[in-house]
DNA sequence: GCTACTATCGCAAATCGTTCTCAATAAGGA
DNA sequence: TCCTTATTGAGAACGATTTGCGATAGTAGC
């Protein structure tokens, strides 16, 4: 399996873009963090290690990660997007508490067999979801 | 069955909040659209009507409708969020094409034994679900 | 390796969605 | 009807993201 410098380095050749270092920081950030992360978390972890990246090159970057398939959105929250990175992964779906706000991730067979049945339906050729099962945790529903 | 407006109303009692007409004007026009809403369509469609309820207000009324269970957020797009009502609605799931933007809905009762399995693995009062499943459609597809 | 072309960079200004402030208004209990 | 105070509208403030621009640096061709 290629890693996920080979594969941004293979998505920006084809697509005629630049290999710059900069580029390349933040896509090695992004597989640093094995958790949701947002644009700030990457800017921090960055700076952290005294590596002078804009936050606008950050802004810039994600499109590219997104449409190249080694993240993707995980959901909105707080006024901005969390993402997390997707290769090499095994998809994973996100259980959340609506009172503390904690996420736990679960993985569920199921889900790939209404992917398929989806598809066929309406004639899509499904690449991914995103499945987000909410409710309250055990120490929030007890003091309801 | 309660209409949405009496659920919002005994929302509203219940929580010792003020029975205002601009939040009941902010109510019927979400149950007016009959598809994904954002803030600025709720604006304009009670502007055209010539109700003047400020855009605060109806920033400030959407967190009780999510709260009530009268809608959801349905996705992030565009830099903000879509709701949509799901009182008196058969809970759907959303398949989108990554190319041309396109939303389908769909229900797959699956869905729910997911839910269920999950609950009880982490404890958890389920009380939703939010799934998409993302690809690209059949006029899409063809072009690549 | 050198050059020319231009994509990409950092910075700061601009933009956009959302929240907040505050004076005026009006809901609702006494 | 009166009084208290939640709610409103308007615009300022805020925070996240995008954009404009001059400087820098990939990269293709020589």
């Amino acid at each position: 399996m290629k890693s996920e410098i080979e594969v941004f380095r293979e998505f920006i050749r084809n697509k005629g873009l630049r290999k710059t270092p900069e580029r390349e920081q933040v896509v090695r950030a992004v597989f640093a963090i094995h958790d949701h992360f947002d644009v700030d978390e990457l800017y921090v972890l960055l700076r952290r290690e005294n590596e002078k990246i804009s936050k606008a090159t950050i802004y810039r970057t994600i499109p590219l990660l997104l449409e190249s398939g080694l993240i993707q959105e995980a959901y909105f929250e707080d006024g901005h997007l969390h993402y997390e990175h997707i290769y090499g992964h095994e998809h994973h779906c996100h259980l959340r508490c609506l009172e503390c706000g904690q996420i736990i991730e679960f993985t569920e067979e199921i889900v790939r067999d209404v992917e398929e049945k989806v598809g066929e339906r309406y004639d899509f050729l499904v690449t991914g979801h995103k499945l987000e099962v909410y409710g309250h945790c055990v120490k929030c529903k007890v003091h309801r």
